[in-house]
DNA sequence: GACACGCTTTGACCTACATCAAACTGAAAG
DNA sequence: CTTTCAGTTTGATGTAGGTCAAAGCGTGTC
């Protein structure tokens, strides 16, 4: 096995085409050494709860298959979530003891974990990690901003279609699809979880899909699958700028 | 002169009681020697625009003085903030070549100024920084997080109060005071610029500070200055859990 | 086959906030 | 002292999305 997992985390490889997927040249250098010996694998069932906000987290980890979700609880039940874990995508923060919020998986998971202690007396010597580290949270970053856009300002109706052009982005990349023609997708999220998501309720949710689906922008098969027949059309009901934010 | 803007970036010292701030035994080492070499100020007037998101930006900064804020804008004049930055936060993002965001200076602002290129060199060679900024990246990704909660799910009256114990619990950190009492600020926004943070119209924005107001939360004197008689009151106002997230 | 259970859709109604509009305030400019 | 102008407040009205309620749908179970 390649260990794409490890190469995830620790090492960027300016020669592979998918940064965070592609096996790579450099796997001998030492930290990635180190990964391999401090790495261990966690499996959890879709709707399981991987760690409570407030819970003692030893580990930091990448997903590896499957999704999960990060969610923040108000005491009346109000719900936000505040991150999707798709695989490739890091949890967990070095330097904190506690959790700062609920991670659950949507679906089947697999993680791979490493000890915390470990890992951050590896990121200590090894400036690979940190830098690679920096990078992935810079990005999360500004996904964070690109969200906060969303929930502040944008329509029902752009909060949903942003939502579905971010996953079916996402999917087509992980499958290395070009965007031309149909995209094909699963959604990953119930309705509830969508409007967790968007800061709606679920049942406006419902309505939005169904008024896409209705004007043609998205065709429905089942209630999960999901064709996008013209990924532009899409693009111009999210209310972004056309120029697609594309910053290197 | 101590230079404490560049020990914000450079450097994280345990014997420090404020560590972003305060100045600090080991200012003697390597990389802050190379910051002092390449760093220089820039002032901005109050309102005058730092940079335009597209721009072409050659350097990272941070603020010594003055409050600058992180605004996204739609096609069609929707503006929504994505970031407020006090003395001691950092802007920019290595790696990346032009700006994602309008920056623009609320009141008069001082910054201190990195050039991109000698600033990356260095932080390829000295680990200190690249760790600095990691952990300062994780603290605003959190603090967008809890923004998220925020734009996603709290009311408008709840959204105003949580603001103002934002700002308020940053103005007495800064300022070194205990929480006990009367917390005195003043306020860096205009009702505009704190509907573009909370996702609301400005009208809004008057009608409940003018209701926090009538029911003895807060005071004002004038438009801009606040007394909060009882801070936990105004908490309580944010819907946030009581255990007021000290989360290490 | 019928039942139950989780998820989704649809409808009727309601309300928090937006929108539009006008008046107020205070500081700066002449 | 008057004018101007940016920022603010306040009021009247509109509406997007929330709330409550019921029905539909697909899958697994007895």
């Amino acid at each position: 096995m390649n260990t794409p997992d490890v190469l995830n985390v620790g090492h960027d490889c300016g020669a592979c085409p998918i940064r965070h997927r592609a096996v790579c040249a450099r796997c001998e250098a030492d930290e990635l050494q180190t990964l391999e010996q401090i790495k261990y694998y966690r499996s959890y069932q879709a709707g399981q709860t991987v760690i409570w906000s407030g819970d003692r987290m030893d580990f930091v980890a990448s997903v590896v298959t499957g999704i999960a979700t990060l969610t923040q609880t108000m005491e009346d039940g109000r719900r936000q979530m505040v991150g999707l874990l798709l695989p490739s995508d890091f949890v967990g923060r070095p330097g904190r003891q506690v959790a700062a919020y609920d991670v659950t998986a949507t679906t089947d998971l697999v993680m791979c974990c490493f000890r915390k202690k470990p890992f951050e007396e590896m990121m200590a010597k090894t400036p690979h990690v940190a830098q690679r580290l920096l990078e992935m949270t810079l990005d999360e970053l500004d996904a964070a901003r690109e969200w906060m856009l969303l929930l502040g300002r944008k329509t029902a109706r752009e909060k949903i279609a942003s939502l579905l052009a971010i996953i079916a982005r996402r999917d087509a990349h992980l499958k290395l699809k070009s965007a031309k023609g149909n995209i094909v997708f699963d959604l990953p999220l119930t309705r509830e979880e969508m409007a967790d998501y968007l800061g709606l309720t679920l049942e406006t949710v419902s309505r939005q899909v169904s008024a896409l689906k209705r004007d043609g922008v998205i065709v429905l098969e089942g209630k999960r699958h999901i064709v996008v027949p013209d990924f532009d059309r899409l693009l111009e009901e999210t209310g972004d700028d056309s120029d697609g934010g594309l910053l290197v």
